[in-house]
DNA sequence: TTGCGGTTTAGACTCATTCTAACTCTTTAA
DNA sequence: TTAAAGAGTTAGAATGAGTCTAAACCGCAA
């Protein structure tokens, strides 16, 4: 079930949407407690489902709205696995993600700063990156709940 | 523009495609061609339309269905950026992929083995995968030939 | 109180991809 | 030589994630 949020975690929002120029809402409010309840990380149409539990108002296109900005503010990263829907994650730490082909479920894999070091140097000379995402797909045995929050 | 397979390439075709159960047919021929032609490498809409100045009557289904088979039948790979068209490249050795942020193009990285250990290192036991996909987002400054063919 | 800008909403729309059913071609069997 | 079977191809319909649009809403400043 999903709570509301912390003092902790509203502060962290408000002050991140604020130096985006945004404004805190209750939409985002709740959808933000949302992605940090249950980091699958969840699509879009899981956040809407989870918030529609305590907001049952709340539109799917809100929860694109939302998502968005917070992505715009640095609050979340997008997922993107082959054609299948985008998930959003809160986990802002460099990580690679590393899909499950029978559960599908996607767990957060850390990644060292010399793994990230060494995937740098192979860019030619000229090349410069931002952003570099890293998916692994395969099988994860027994290890369900390593990133249930 | 795109020629027809030479004998060496036509070979390769046939065999992979009868190793996995399929047939040479001439539209696979066409798709197979185009895509060593320009490694971009192409969405389907781009090898649509270049198929279609050699073999008119083509069919974006028959697209489709070609890469989906070569992919089957290990000849090619599948390139995802984002929620953006699907790009199939002929290239199988071991790369990343970075695309530029401004001009959109995808230009192969080769993955030295060494770092593809170090990334396969980083997976938790009981972890198993069998797929990396590694992209990078950035700017490349002037070397654009990098990787067309 | 009125007006304004940003936010939310429902529903229409887009577009890559998949599905379907008819058709063609090649091969095998009679 | 024809018939039946099976794979491959085709056009167009269907799907579904995501985006767009226009109207309604809300908090705030004049």
């Amino acid at each position: 079930m999903i709570q509301s949020l912390n003092e902790h975690n509203r502060e962290d929002l408000q002050e991140a949407l604020s130096k985006g120029g945004q404004k805190l809402t209750p939409q985002r409010e709740v959808v933000f407690a949302v992605l940090l309840a249950q980091r699958d990380p969840p699509t879009v149409d899981e956040v809407f489902n989870r918030a529609r539990e305590v907001m049952p108002g709340l539109s799917l296109a809100t929860v694109y709205n939302c998502l968005e900005t917070f992505v715009g503010c640095g609050l979340v990263r997008q997922v993107n696995h082959e054609r299948e829907s985008t998930r959003y994650c809160p986990n802002l730490a460099p990580h690679a993600h590393f899909r499950d082909k029978e559960t599908g479920q996607v767990h957060d894999i850390e990644l060292p700063p010399e793994v990230m070091k060494s995937l740098r140097s192979i860019l030619p000379p000229g090349f410069d990156s931002e952003v570099i995402e890293i998916s692994f797909l395969g099988r994860a045995k027994a290890n369900d709940s390593l990133n249930s929050n």
